[in-house]
DNA sequence: CTCGCTACTGTACCGATGGTGTAGTGATGA
DNA sequence: TCATCACTACACCATCGGTACAGTAGCGAG
Protein backbone atom coordinates (compact mmCIF):
# COMPACT_ATOMS: atom_id res chain seq x y z
CA UNK A 1 0.00 0.00 0.00
CA UNK A 2 1.96 3.15 1.46
CA UNK A 3 2.28 5.68 -0.94
CA UNK A 4 2.14 4.92 -4.84
CA UNK A 5 1.22 8.76 -5.88
CA UNK A 6 4.28 9.84 -7.57
CA UNK A 7 5.21 7.61 -10.36
CA UNK A 8 2.63 4.26 -9.84
CA UNK A 9 -0.63 3.65 -11.89
CA UNK A 10 -3.25 4.30 -8.43
CA UNK A 11 -4.44 7.53 -7.68
CA UNK A 12 -3.89 9.03 -4.96
CA UNK A 13 -6.41 8.44 -2.07
CA UNK A 14 -7.61 12.15 -1.76
CA UNK A 15 -8.78 11.26 -5.97
CA UNK A 16 -10.42 7.84 -4.64
CA UNK A 17 -12.30 9.12 -1.89
CA UNK A 18 -13.88 11.80 -3.66
CA UNK A 19 -14.87 9.37 -6.79
CA UNK A 20 -15.99 6.85 -4.26
CA UNK A 21 -17.91 9.47 -2.83
CA UNK A 22 -19.24 10.67 -5.40
CA UNK A 23 -21.16 7.75 -6.93
CA UNK A 24 -22.22 6.96 -3.38
CA UNK A 25 -23.59 10.24 -2.69
CA UNK A 26 -25.70 9.76 -5.72
CA UNK A 27 -27.08 6.98 -5.07
CA UNK A 28 -27.25 6.85 -0.97
CA UNK A 29 -27.81 11.05 -0.52
CA UNK A 30 -25.01 12.13 1.64
CA UNK A 31 -25.90 11.74 5.02
CA UNK A 32 -26.67 8.16 3.40
CA UNK A 33 -23.08 7.94 3.03
CA UNK A 34 -20.51 7.15 5.99
CA UNK A 35 -17.25 7.93 5.87
CA UNK A 36 -15.73 4.35 7.15
CA UNK A 37 -17.82 3.31 3.77
CA UNK A 38 -15.37 5.61 1.98
CA UNK A 39 -12.26 4.51 3.88
CA UNK A 40 -12.72 0.86 3.43
CA UNK A 41 -13.88 1.43 -0.54
CA UNK A 42 -10.28 3.89 -0.88
CA UNK A 43 -8.34 1.29 0.91
CA UNK A 44 -7.42 3.61 3.47
CA UNK A 45 -7.69 4.20 7.42
CA UNK A 46 -10.25 7.33 9.20
CA UNK A 47 -7.24 8.78 9.98
CA UNK A 48 -6.13 8.61 6.58
CA UNK A 49 -9.06 10.44 5.73
CA UNK A 50 -9.51 13.19 8.31
CA UNK A 51 -6.02 14.06 7.19
CA UNK A 52 -7.20 15.06 3.54
CA UNK A 53 -10.58 16.09 4.82
CA UNK A 54 -10.97 18.14 8.03
CA UNK A 55 -14.78 16.78 8.48
CA UNK A 56 -17.12 15.80 5.93
CA UNK A 57 -18.25 19.18 5.17
CA UNK A 58 -14.54 19.38 3.87
CA UNK A 59 -15.26 16.63 1.68
CA UNK A 60 -18.88 18.20 0.47
CA UNK A 61 -16.72 21.49 -0.58
CA UNK A 62 -13.66 19.29 -2.36
CA UNK A 63 -16.93 17.22 -4.38
CA UNK A 64 -19.22 20.79 -4.75
CA UNK A 65 -15.93 22.49 -6.32
CA UNK A 66 -15.06 19.49 -8.56
CA UNK A 67 -18.84 19.49 -10.07
CA UNK A 68 -18.81 22.97 -10.86
CA UNK A 69 -16.09 22.63 -12.81
CA UNK A 70 -17.31 19.49 -15.01
CA UNK A 71 -20.51 21.52 -15.18
CA UNK A 72 -18.93 24.46 -16.30
CA UNK A 73 -16.51 22.65 -18.88
CA UNK A 74 -19.67 20.35 -20.43
CA UNK A 75 -21.44 23.90 -21.06
CA UNK A 76 -18.37 25.65 -22.20
CA UNK A 77 -18.05 22.78 -24.68
CA UNK A 78 -21.71 22.48 -25.63
CA UNK A 79 -22.04 25.60 -26.48
CA UNK A 80 -19.02 26.08 -28.01
CA UNK A 81 -20.08 23.94 -30.22
CA UNK A 82 -23.50 25.45 -30.93
CA UNK A 83 -21.44 28.59 -32.00
CA UNK A 84 -19.43 26.52 -34.43
CA UNK A 85 -22.44 25.68 -36.55
CA UNK A 86 -24.52 29.20 -36.67
CA UNK A 87 -24.29 32.65 -36.61
CA UNK A 88 -26.95 34.03 -35.63
CA UNK A 89 -27.54 33.86 -31.66
CA UNK A 90 -30.88 32.72 -30.91
CA UNK A 91 -30.45 29.81 -33.40
CA UNK A 92 -26.97 29.32 -30.97
CA UNK A 93 -28.76 29.13 -28.04
CA UNK A 94 -31.46 26.60 -29.49
CA UNK A 95 -28.88 24.73 -30.74
CA UNK A 96 -26.65 24.43 -27.72
CA UNK A 97 -30.23 23.27 -25.55
CA UNK A 98 -31.22 20.61 -27.75
CA UNK A 99 -27.13 19.55 -27.17
CA UNK A 100 -27.69 19.99 -23.67
CA UNK A 101 -30.49 17.46 -24.01
CA UNK A 102 -28.46 15.41 -25.63
CA UNK A 103 -25.91 15.42 -23.04
CA UNK A 104 -28.33 14.88 -20.05
CA UNK A 105 -30.27 12.07 -21.71
CA UNK A 106 -26.69 10.48 -22.13
CA UNK A 107 -25.39 11.14 -18.07
CA UNK A 108 -28.85 8.92 -17.35
CA UNK A 109 -28.13 7.88 -13.84
CA UNK A 110 -24.89 9.53 -13.31
CA UNK A 111 -26.22 13.33 -12.76
CA UNK A 112 -23.58 15.70 -11.35
CA UNK A 113 -25.98 18.41 -10.50
CA UNK A 114 -28.02 15.99 -7.84
CA UNK A 115 -24.86 17.23 -5.38
CA UNK A 116 -26.39 20.34 -5.45
CA UNK A 117 -29.77 19.42 -4.16
CA UNK A 118 -28.23 16.81 -1.84
CA UNK A 119 -26.01 19.21 -0.01
CA UNK A 120 -28.65 21.69 -0.03
CA UNK A 121 -31.32 19.64 2.12
CA UNK A 122 -28.95 18.44 4.54
CA UNK A 123 -28.50 22.38 5.06
CA UNK A 124 -27.97 22.98 8.72
CA UNK A 125 -25.10 20.39 8.73
CA UNK A 126 -23.19 22.45 6.78
CA UNK A 127 -21.70 25.71 7.20
CA UNK A 128 -21.40 29.15 5.47
CA UNK A 129 -18.85 28.16 3.07
CA UNK A 130 -21.11 25.23 1.49
CA UNK A 131 -23.83 27.06 0.90
CA UNK A 132 -21.72 30.02 -0.68
CA UNK A 133 -20.43 27.69 -2.73
CA UNK A 134 -23.71 26.02 -4.00
CA UNK A 135 -24.80 29.74 -4.31
CA UNK A 136 -22.06 31.02 -6.45
CA UNK A 137 -22.30 27.93 -8.72
CA UNK A 138 -26.07 28.46 -9.22
CA UNK A 139 -25.11 32.50 -9.86
CA UNK A 140 -22.69 30.79 -12.86
CA UNK A 141 -25.81 29.08 -14.76
CA UNK A 142 -27.49 32.96 -13.90
CA UNK A 143 -24.94 34.57 -15.97
CA UNK A 144 -23.84 32.08 -18.33
CA UNK A 145 -27.70 31.79 -19.72
CA UNK A 146 -28.41 35.42 -18.87
CA UNK A 147 -25.80 36.43 -21.27
CA UNK A 148 -26.67 34.32 -24.26
CA UNK A 149 -30.13 35.53 -24.16
CA UNK A 150 -29.11 38.73 -23.94
CA UNK A 151 -27.16 38.37 -27.35
CA UNK A 152 -30.42 36.90 -28.56
CA UNK A 153 -32.58 39.64 -27.62
CA UNK A 154 -30.02 41.75 -28.98
CA UNK A 155 -30.93 40.93 -32.37
CA UNK A 156 -34.20 39.24 -32.43
CA UNK A 157 -36.59 41.79 -30.34
CA UNK A 158 -38.66 39.44 -27.64
CA UNK A 159 -42.58 38.90 -28.89
CA UNK A 160 -43.23 37.69 -25.01
CA UNK A 161 -42.85 40.31 -22.40
CA UNK A 162 -40.36 38.02 -20.20
CA UNK A 163 -37.36 38.59 -17.42
CA UNK A 164 -34.27 37.59 -19.01
CA UNK A 165 -32.76 36.88 -15.69
CA UNK A 166 -35.93 34.85 -14.80
CA UNK A 167 -35.53 32.93 -18.22
CA UNK A 168 -32.10 32.24 -17.38
CA UNK A 169 -32.96 30.76 -13.97
CA UNK A 170 -35.89 28.88 -15.51
CA UNK A 171 -33.21 26.31 -17.03
CA UNK A 172 -31.14 26.17 -13.70
CA UNK A 173 -34.62 25.63 -11.80
CA UNK A 174 -35.63 23.12 -14.55
CA UNK A 175 -32.68 20.88 -14.33
CA UNK A 176 -32.71 21.06 -10.18
CA UNK A 177 -36.84 20.13 -10.38
CA UNK A 178 -36.10 17.32 -13.22
CA UNK A 179 -32.83 15.52 -11.22
CA UNK A 180 -35.47 15.27 -8.57
CA UNK A 181 -38.98 14.10 -10.78
CA UNK A 182 -36.00 11.41 -12.70
CA UNK A 183 -34.99 10.03 -9.64
CA UNK A 184 -38.95 9.84 -7.65
CA UNK A 185 -40.50 9.12 -10.97
CA UNK A 186 -37.86 6.97 -12.45
CA UNK A 187 -38.28 8.23 -16.03
CA UNK A 188 -34.35 8.70 -17.22
CA UNK A 189 -35.97 10.64 -20.28
CA UNK A 190 -37.97 13.48 -18.26
CA UNK A 191 -35.21 15.72 -18.02
CA UNK A 192 -33.88 16.47 -21.62
CA UNK A 193 -37.92 16.80 -22.61
CA UNK A 194 -37.75 19.73 -20.35
CA UNK A 195 -35.33 21.34 -21.54
CA UNK A 196 -36.57 21.07 -24.80
CA UNK A 197 -39.91 21.98 -23.80
CA UNK A 198 -37.80 25.07 -22.35
CA UNK A 199 -35.94 25.16 -25.83
CA UNK A 200 -39.96 25.38 -27.29
CA UNK A 201 -40.35 28.50 -24.94
CA UNK A 202 -37.68 30.27 -25.33
CA UNK A 203 -38.24 29.95 -29.66
CA UNK A 204 -41.89 31.21 -28.91
CA UNK A 205 -40.75 34.10 -26.75
CA UNK A 206 -38.05 35.65 -29.80
CA UNK A 207 -39.09 33.74 -33.09
CA UNK A 208 -43.28 34.12 -31.66
CA UNK A 209 -43.67 30.24 -33.04
CA UNK B 1 -49.23 14.46 31.66
CA UNK B 2 -50.23 11.18 30.26
CA UNK B 3 -53.48 10.65 27.94
CA UNK B 4 -55.21 14.13 27.34
CA UNK B 5 -56.41 13.24 24.03
CA UNK B 6 -60.01 12.54 24.07
CA UNK B 7 -61.32 15.67 26.23
CA UNK B 8 -58.49 17.89 26.51
CA UNK B 9 -56.92 21.07 24.64
CA UNK B 10 -53.53 19.53 23.86
CA UNK B 11 -53.52 17.51 20.93
CA UNK B 12 -52.73 14.07 20.96
CA UNK B 13 -48.48 13.29 20.94
CA UNK B 14 -48.98 11.56 17.96
CA UNK B 15 -50.03 14.73 16.06
CA UNK B 16 -47.47 17.09 17.89
CA UNK B 17 -44.48 15.01 16.99
CA UNK B 18 -45.71 15.08 12.97
CA UNK B 19 -45.94 19.02 13.20
CA UNK B 20 -42.69 19.48 14.80
CA UNK B 21 -40.94 16.97 12.89
CA UNK B 22 -42.28 19.18 9.72
CA UNK B 23 -41.06 22.38 10.35
CA UNK B 24 -37.84 20.86 11.93
CA UNK B 25 -37.44 18.84 8.42
CA UNK B 26 -38.04 21.86 6.19
CA UNK B 27 -35.35 24.32 8.25
CA UNK B 28 -32.49 21.30 8.87
CA UNK B 29 -33.46 18.58 6.68
CA UNK B 30 -34.43 15.03 7.23
CA UNK B 31 -31.00 13.53 8.64
CA UNK B 32 -30.72 16.94 10.48
CA UNK B 33 -33.52 16.21 12.57
CA UNK B 34 -32.91 13.92 15.70
CA UNK B 35 -36.21 11.49 17.54
CA UNK B 36 -34.68 12.82 20.99
CA UNK B 37 -35.39 16.84 19.43
CA UNK B 38 -38.80 15.70 19.03
CA UNK B 39 -39.49 13.99 22.14
CA UNK B 40 -38.53 16.59 24.41
CA UNK B 41 -40.35 19.28 21.97
CA UNK B 42 -43.22 17.15 22.23
CA UNK B 43 -43.19 16.32 25.99
CA UNK B 44 -42.60 12.84 25.71
CA UNK B 45 -40.55 9.82 25.74
CA UNK B 46 -38.66 8.26 22.80
CA UNK B 47 -40.31 5.14 23.99
CA UNK B 48 -43.58 7.39 23.39
CA UNK B 49 -42.43 7.84 20.07
CA UNK B 50 -41.44 4.36 18.80
CA UNK B 51 -44.88 3.64 20.33
CA UNK B 52 -46.11 5.95 17.36
CA UNK B 53 -43.37 4.99 14.59
CA UNK B 54 -41.63 1.50 13.97
CA UNK B 55 -38.75 3.70 12.88
CA UNK B 56 -37.64 7.18 11.52
CA UNK B 57 -38.84 6.16 7.70
CA UNK B 58 -42.56 5.59 9.48
CA UNK B 59 -42.60 9.17 9.88
CA UNK B 60 -41.28 9.97 6.60
CA UNK B 61 -44.24 8.07 5.69
CA UNK B 62 -46.59 9.80 7.76
CA UNK B 63 -45.42 13.19 6.97
CA UNK B 64 -45.57 12.54 3.56
CA UNK B 65 -49.13 11.37 3.73
CA UNK B 66 -50.37 14.46 5.32
CA UNK B 67 -48.16 16.84 3.01
CA UNK B 68 -49.54 15.29 -0.44
CA UNK B 69 -53.39 15.66 1.15
CA UNK B 70 -52.83 19.53 2.29
CA UNK B 71 -51.23 19.83 -1.19
CA UNK B 72 -54.28 18.15 -2.80
CA UNK B 73 -56.28 20.42 -1.22
CA UNK B 74 -53.95 24.12 -1.69
CA UNK B 75 -54.81 22.65 -5.37
CA UNK B 76 -58.15 21.91 -5.39
CA UNK B 77 -59.34 25.51 -3.66
CA UNK B 78 -57.10 27.37 -6.07
CA UNK B 79 -58.59 26.18 -9.13
CA UNK B 80 -62.03 26.02 -7.71
CA UNK B 81 -61.84 29.42 -7.39
CA UNK B 82 -60.29 29.97 -10.66
CA UNK B 83 -63.39 28.19 -12.08
CA UNK B 84 -65.57 30.64 -10.52
CA UNK B 85 -63.84 33.42 -11.96
CA UNK B 86 -64.29 32.04 -15.67
CA UNK B 87 -65.56 29.55 -17.90
CA UNK B 88 -63.17 29.43 -20.61
CA UNK B 89 -60.73 26.51 -19.79
CA UNK B 90 -57.58 28.73 -20.74
CA UNK B 91 -58.80 31.17 -18.67
CA UNK B 92 -59.27 29.33 -16.07
CA UNK B 93 -55.86 27.72 -15.91
CA UNK B 94 -53.96 30.79 -16.41
CA UNK B 95 -56.07 32.04 -13.85
CA UNK B 96 -55.31 29.19 -11.79
CA UNK B 97 -51.45 29.83 -11.83
CA UNK B 98 -51.69 33.32 -10.61
CA UNK B 99 -53.69 32.15 -7.58
CA UNK B 100 -50.74 29.62 -7.20
CA UNK B 101 -47.97 31.76 -7.99
CA UNK B 102 -49.24 34.06 -4.94
CA UNK B 103 -50.01 31.41 -2.86
CA UNK B 104 -46.12 29.59 -2.92
CA UNK B 105 -45.27 33.12 -2.17
CA UNK B 106 -47.10 33.59 0.89
CA UNK B 107 -46.00 30.20 1.81
CA UNK B 108 -42.30 31.37 1.89
CA UNK B 109 -40.20 29.14 4.20
CA UNK B 110 -42.50 26.98 4.96
CA UNK B 111 -42.79 25.19 1.58
CA UNK B 112 -44.61 22.04 1.99
CA UNK B 113 -43.00 19.96 -0.83
CA UNK B 114 -39.40 20.66 0.72
CA UNK B 115 -40.22 17.30 2.11
CA UNK B 116 -40.53 15.14 -0.89
CA UNK B 117 -36.71 16.38 -2.44
CA UNK B 118 -35.35 16.21 1.02
CA UNK B 119 -36.87 12.77 1.80
CA UNK B 120 -36.07 11.94 -1.81
CA UNK B 121 -32.29 12.78 -1.60
CA UNK B 122 -31.66 10.32 1.92
CA UNK B 123 -32.95 7.43 -1.02
CA UNK B 124 -31.35 4.00 0.12
CA UNK B 125 -31.77 4.94 3.82
CA UNK B 126 -35.91 4.83 3.30
CA UNK B 127 -37.57 2.14 1.83
CA UNK B 128 -39.97 1.16 -1.27
CA UNK B 129 -42.44 2.11 0.69
CA UNK B 130 -41.74 5.76 0.78
CA UNK B 131 -40.39 5.87 -2.69
CA UNK B 132 -43.97 4.87 -3.89
CA UNK B 133 -45.85 7.02 -1.86
CA UNK B 134 -43.43 9.59 -3.72
CA UNK B 135 -43.79 8.66 -7.07
CA UNK B 136 -47.79 8.31 -6.51
CA UNK B 137 -47.82 11.86 -5.03
CA UNK B 138 -45.56 13.40 -8.35
CA UNK B 139 -48.48 11.41 -10.38
CA UNK B 140 -50.92 13.00 -9.11
CA UNK B 141 -49.72 16.27 -10.33
CA UNK B 142 -49.26 14.93 -13.74
CA UNK B 143 -52.82 13.99 -13.61
CA UNK B 144 -54.21 16.91 -12.46
CA UNK B 145 -52.45 19.55 -14.50
CA UNK B 146 -52.84 17.38 -17.64
CA UNK B 147 -56.57 17.29 -17.26
CA UNK B 148 -56.84 21.25 -17.31
CA UNK B 149 -54.35 21.01 -20.32
CA UNK B 150 -56.50 18.77 -22.42
CA UNK B 151 -59.60 20.90 -21.64
CA UNK B 152 -57.76 23.55 -23.02
CA UNK B 153 -56.81 21.98 -25.76
CA UNK B 154 -59.98 21.00 -26.89
CA UNK B 155 -60.81 24.63 -27.31
CA UNK B 156 -57.73 25.91 -28.03
CA UNK B 157 -56.15 24.55 -30.29
CA UNK B 158 -52.04 24.45 -29.54
CA UNK B 159 -50.30 27.28 -31.45
CA UNK B 160 -46.84 25.23 -30.43
CA UNK B 161 -46.45 21.60 -30.81
CA UNK B 162 -46.16 20.29 -27.32
CA UNK B 163 -46.80 17.24 -25.18
CA UNK B 164 -49.51 18.36 -22.84
CA UNK B 165 -48.10 15.29 -20.41
CA UNK B 166 -44.87 17.01 -20.74
CA UNK B 167 -46.43 20.74 -20.25
CA UNK B 168 -48.04 18.61 -16.96
CA UNK B 169 -44.75 17.88 -15.34
CA UNK B 170 -42.94 21.21 -16.96
CA UNK B 171 -44.98 23.00 -13.43
CA UNK B 172 -44.17 20.25 -11.09
CA UNK B 173 -40.25 20.13 -12.24
CA UNK B 174 -40.68 24.41 -11.83
CA UNK B 175 -41.76 23.88 -8.00
CA UNK B 176 -39.41 21.37 -7.12
CA UNK B 177 -36.55 23.00 -8.52
CA UNK B 178 -37.99 26.33 -7.49
CA UNK B 179 -37.54 25.05 -3.84
CA UNK B 180 -34.27 24.15 -4.27
CA UNK B 181 -33.30 27.45 -5.90
CA UNK B 182 -34.87 29.08 -3.20
CA UNK B 183 -33.06 27.71 -0.77
CA UNK B 184 -29.86 27.80 -2.63
CA UNK B 185 -29.85 31.48 -3.41
CA UNK B 186 -32.31 32.59 -0.86
CA UNK B 187 -34.40 34.47 -3.20
CA UNK B 188 -37.76 33.54 -1.95
CA UNK B 189 -39.71 34.82 -5.28
CA UNK B 190 -38.19 33.11 -7.40
CA UNK B 191 -40.82 30.20 -7.33
CA UNK B 192 -43.57 31.95 -8.02
CA UNK B 193 -41.79 34.00 -10.45
CA UNK B 194 -41.04 30.87 -12.64
CA UNK B 195 -44.38 29.95 -11.65
CA UNK B 196 -45.79 32.94 -13.89
CA UNK B 197 -42.91 32.45 -16.65
CA UNK B 198 -44.61 29.13 -17.03
CA UNK B 199 -47.83 31.09 -17.41
CA UNK B 200 -46.66 32.82 -20.31
CA UNK B 201 -45.41 29.76 -21.96
CA UNK B 202 -49.34 28.11 -21.72
CA UNK B 203 -50.55 30.88 -22.90
CA UNK B 204 -48.21 31.29 -25.73
CA UNK B 205 -49.00 27.72 -26.05
CA UNK B 206 -53.11 28.39 -26.48
CA UNK B 207 -53.09 31.92 -27.17
CA UNK B 208 -50.26 32.23 -29.49
CA UNK B 209 -48.95 35.51 -27.83
C1' DC C 1 23.82 10.69 4.88
C1' DT C 2 20.81 13.17 7.54
C1' DC C 3 16.65 16.25 7.81
C1' DG C 4 12.24 17.36 7.13
C1' DC C 5 8.19 16.83 4.65
C1' DT C 6 4.18 14.20 2.78
C1' DA C 7 1.00 10.79 3.24
C1' DC C 8 -0.41 8.13 5.55
C1' DT C 9 -1.23 3.78 9.75
C1' DG C 10 -2.77 2.20 14.37
C1' DT C 11 -5.04 2.60 18.48
C1' DA C 12 -7.89 4.40 21.74
C1' DC C 13 -11.49 7.07 22.81
C1' DC C 14 -15.87 10.36 22.83
C1' DG C 15 -20.77 11.97 22.35
C1' DA C 16 -24.85 11.81 19.54
C1' DT C 17 -28.07 9.19 17.21
C1' DG C 18 -31.15 5.43 15.71
C1' DG C 19 -33.04 1.54 17.54
C1' DT C 20 -34.44 -2.64 20.72
C1' DG C 21 -36.46 -4.86 24.68
C1' DT C 22 -38.98 -5.44 28.62
C1' DA C 23 -41.63 -4.31 32.56
C1' DG C 24 -44.96 -1.22 34.38
C1' DT C 25 -48.92 2.30 34.82
C1' DG C 26 -53.03 5.37 34.70
C1' DA C 27 -57.16 6.38 32.25
C1' DT C 28 -61.06 4.78 29.30
C1' DG C 29 -64.68 1.93 27.56
C1' DA C 30 -67.24 -2.69 27.18
C1' DT D 1 -63.62 -6.48 36.21
C1' DC D 2 -60.80 -6.65 32.35
C1' DA D 3 -58.60 -5.46 28.30
C1' DT D 4 -56.84 -1.92 25.52
C1' DC D 5 -54.64 2.48 24.63
C1' DA D 6 -51.10 5.59 25.22
C1' DC D 7 -47.77 6.01 27.03
C1' DT D 8 -43.26 5.96 31.04
C1' DA D 9 -38.87 4.26 32.95
C1' DC D 10 -34.71 2.25 32.33
C1' DA D 11 -31.15 -0.40 30.39
C1' DC D 12 -28.60 -1.39 26.57
C1' DC D 13 -26.50 -1.69 21.62
C1' DA D 14 -24.23 -0.51 17.08
C1' DT D 15 -23.05 3.06 14.04
C1' DC D 16 -21.28 7.35 12.95
C1' DG D 17 -18.77 11.69 12.99
C1' DG D 18 -14.94 13.32 15.11
C1' DT D 19 -10.54 13.89 18.21
C1' DA D 20 -5.94 12.93 19.86
C1' DC D 21 -1.64 11.39 19.34
C1' DA D 22 2.25 8.54 18.50
C1' DG D 23 4.57 6.22 14.77
C1' DT D 24 6.45 5.30 10.01
C1' DA D 25 7.74 4.46 4.86
C1' DG D 26 9.33 6.97 1.04
C1' DC D 27 11.09 10.97 -1.19
C1' DG D 28 13.69 15.11 -2.32
C1' DA D 29 16.84 18.92 -0.71
C1' DG D 30 20.98 20.13 1.32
Amino acid sequence: MTTQTTHCSKPSARTRILKLAETAIIQKGFAGTSIDELVAGAGITKSGFFYHFRDKSELAIALLERHFEQDDEILDSVFARARELTDDPLQMYLTGLKLLAEVVADLRENHPGCLVASICYQDQLFNREVRELNQRGTLTWRTRFGGYLREVAAKHPPKIDVDLDELADMISTLVEGGIVLVKVLKEPKLLSRQILLYRSFVRAVFAGV
